[in-house]
RNA sequence: GCCAGUGUAGCUCAGUUGGUUAGAGCAGUCGGCUCAUACCCGACACGUCGGGGGUUCGAAUCCCUUCACUGGUACCA
């Protein structure tokens, strides 16, 4: 990984509905990947928001009987407010109805018609009369019903502009030809075989059926269709276009600043396809990787409200600590692939690597220390013993593969790696039986190097786990004496980091889950069974 | 329908270019330890690798076929 700055985004929501533990995910996952960059001495910009515009937000605002301004102003304060609750250390939040955002938009579309990139052309589809909207052919089915209100549709044409897809269609397959511009490949593939392979038809990209978008300047009575005013948040974030285009030079012209966005598998085809397009036609850069992730599945299929299978973040940040919700989604749900969220899944996992494998690893080492050196660790000398050599090539090794993993993206791999060193340990306790050589004053020696590397393993162990367990890290260096100067990263590779520090023996970092219970109070959260 | 993909122990999954007794973690059973949050360590058990057919000296791994499930199928974000 030759670049040193770093600019990832995960998509901005649409706001159609409350913020569930799908968003945080994402959110999640990019907010580990920008916390462990910047702990590493990187410079990374993690950008969030929401996409405010649209036929569905006025909907949902006329249900609520408010305007559609009042109602996303209220949606996109509980992202925010989640965002706060999950630790996210977003650097910016960008709202499409903002005005940074929108006349900007406006510009885009000034030089895309300029540029004769777009032209006025008619779109014909299925119109809703009651509800004011357009549907495709598979979503009203054979019999020609609105999905949303089960009347009946009639074909209707709207006057719109398209984009030209097949002017840069060049942009796009050379870009696919990077084997990391769109991972997982299977994604990439899906969309070659689907839409690159039978031929690309234009882009309706205005719409003159409602007004809760952006005006085009040229032609006030067609507001933008969602895809360019929405995707081009990612630049108009930066400044681009302002005089104030600082963080744009620095974050998205500089070759230098790896561009990553996060997605989900249902905007896959606009940010492969059209977005570079778009970019090409704005003549911008491209971005370096588009990850699609997978989604959290409940047990019995997909989150949904009719399931009443959907669950909230906040009660289990208020109940387990927002830690082990981070951790849990990190771990659980294989960064690309979709993963389950159950409640025996979640307590089982919270105890077996929070609680068993790392608290109580920090638990034992700390009593030992203080129960043979009065709470002084020893100094650390390399290779004593057999399986301290084992040990300290074990804490290289995983530093790192930590390292390689979190610059692929492989970021659930990138942890089960420290798990499964934290989990070595306790075996390796096992095996130098620190109370037997306590026993035996000859064996001193081997003691004070077996607390010493305990101590220095915690370290690493807390230290790689910091960008998931934002609060836990710093409890687990207070309690091995670990000072905030020698908490940087730089000196994960410094065995000696703890030698001579007072542990102070403090509160269990995470208190064990009783099974049932939890399981039942997760579970009535679920809304039922 | 079409195009992808998946199907391996009770659960979640690894299984490299086909090669000796198919692996891990969790759950289960038994034993051990005591520094620790009823933790931790060890051992054991668990599978006709979706079904059927074929290629091969040899297939979970290649080919054909069949079943089941998942995703995409174009302008809903």
């Amino acid at each position: 990984m030759e670049k040193k700055r770093f600019y990832i985004t995960t998509p901005i929501y649409y706001p159609s509905g409350n913020a569930h533990i799908g968003h945080a995910y994402c959110t999640t996952m990019c907010d580990v990947f920008a916390r462990n960059k910047r702990m590493r001495g990187y410079d990374c910009y993690f950008l969030t928001g929401t996409d405010e515009h649209g036929i569905k937000i006025v909907q949902k605002a006329k249900e609520a009987n408010v305007t559609p301004q009042e109602y996303v102003d209220k949606i996109a304060g509980q992202f925010k407010d989640l965002w706060k609750a999950m630790e996210i250390s977003n650097d910016d939040f960008i709202r499409t109805t903002e005005s940074r955002h929108y006349t900007i938009i406006q510009k885009v579309f000034s030089h895309m018609i300029k540029n004769d990139d777009i032209y006025l052309g008619k779109y014909e589809g299925w119109y809703c009369t009651p509800c004011e909207a357009f549907w495709t052919d598979t979503q009203i089915g054979e019999n020609h019903l609105c999905p949303d209100c089960g009347r009946p549709v009639q074909k209707e044409t709207e006057e719109c502009y398209f984009f030209k897809t097949q002017k840069y269609l060049d942009v796009v397959n050379k870009w696919f030809t990077d084997p990391l511009s769109v991972t997982p490949v299977s994604r990439k593939n899906e969309m070659i075989n689907t839409f690159l392979k039978p031929g690309l038809t234009d882009l309706c990209v205005s719409r003159t059926s409602f007004k809760w978008g952006v005006p085009l300047l040229e032609n006030p009575k067609h507001v933008s269709y969602v895809w360019v005013d929405a995707l081009f948040n990612y630049v108009t974030a930066l400044g681009y276009g302002t005089d104030h285009d600082e963080l744009y030079k620095k974050y998205w012209e500089d070759p230098e600043c790896e561009i990553i966005h996060v997605i989900g598998a249902d905007i896959t085809r606009f940010h492969t396809i059209y977005w570079p397009e778009f970019l090409a036609s704005m003549n911008l850069r491209l971005p370096d990787r588009v990850f699609v992730h997978g989604l959290i599945m409940m047990k019995d299929g997909k989150m949904s409200k009719s399931k009443g299978n959907v669950i909230s973040p906040y009660p289990l940040i208020e109940r387990y600590g927002v830690d082990t919700v981070r951790y849990y989604l990190v771990r659980e749900i294989p960064f690309g692939e979709d993963g389950t969220f159950t409640p025996e899944m979640f307590v089982d996992r919270i105890n077996m690597d929070l609680v068993n494998n790392l608290g109580n690893l920090l638990s034992r080492t700390v009593s030992m220390i203080i129960k043979y050196f009065n709470g002084v660790v020893p100094n650390f000398t390399k290779g004593i013993n057999p399986q301290d050599k084992e040990l300290e090539d074990l804490v290289e090794s995983t530093i790192n593969k930590n390292e390689v993993d979190m610059d692929n993206l492989h970021i659930t791999d990138a942890y089960i790696e420290v798990m499964s060193m934290l989990d070595r340990a306790n075996k390796y306790i096992e095996e130098s039986a620190p109370w037997n050589l306590a026993k035996d004053p000859s064996k001193n020696e081997n003691l004070k190097s077996c607390m010493s590397h305990l101590a220095y393993m915690l370290y690493v162990g807390g230290k790689l786990l910091e960008p998931i367990l934002v609060k836990k890290s710093p409890e687990l260096f207070t309690q091995l004496g670990v000072n905030k100067a020698n908490q940087d990263y730089k000196n994960i590779h410094n065995e000696h980091i703890c030698d001579g520090n007072n542990v102070t023996k403090g509160d269990s970092l995470f208190p064990r889950l009783k099974v049932d219970e939890e399981v039942t109070y997760i579970a009535s959260l679920m809304g039922g069974k």
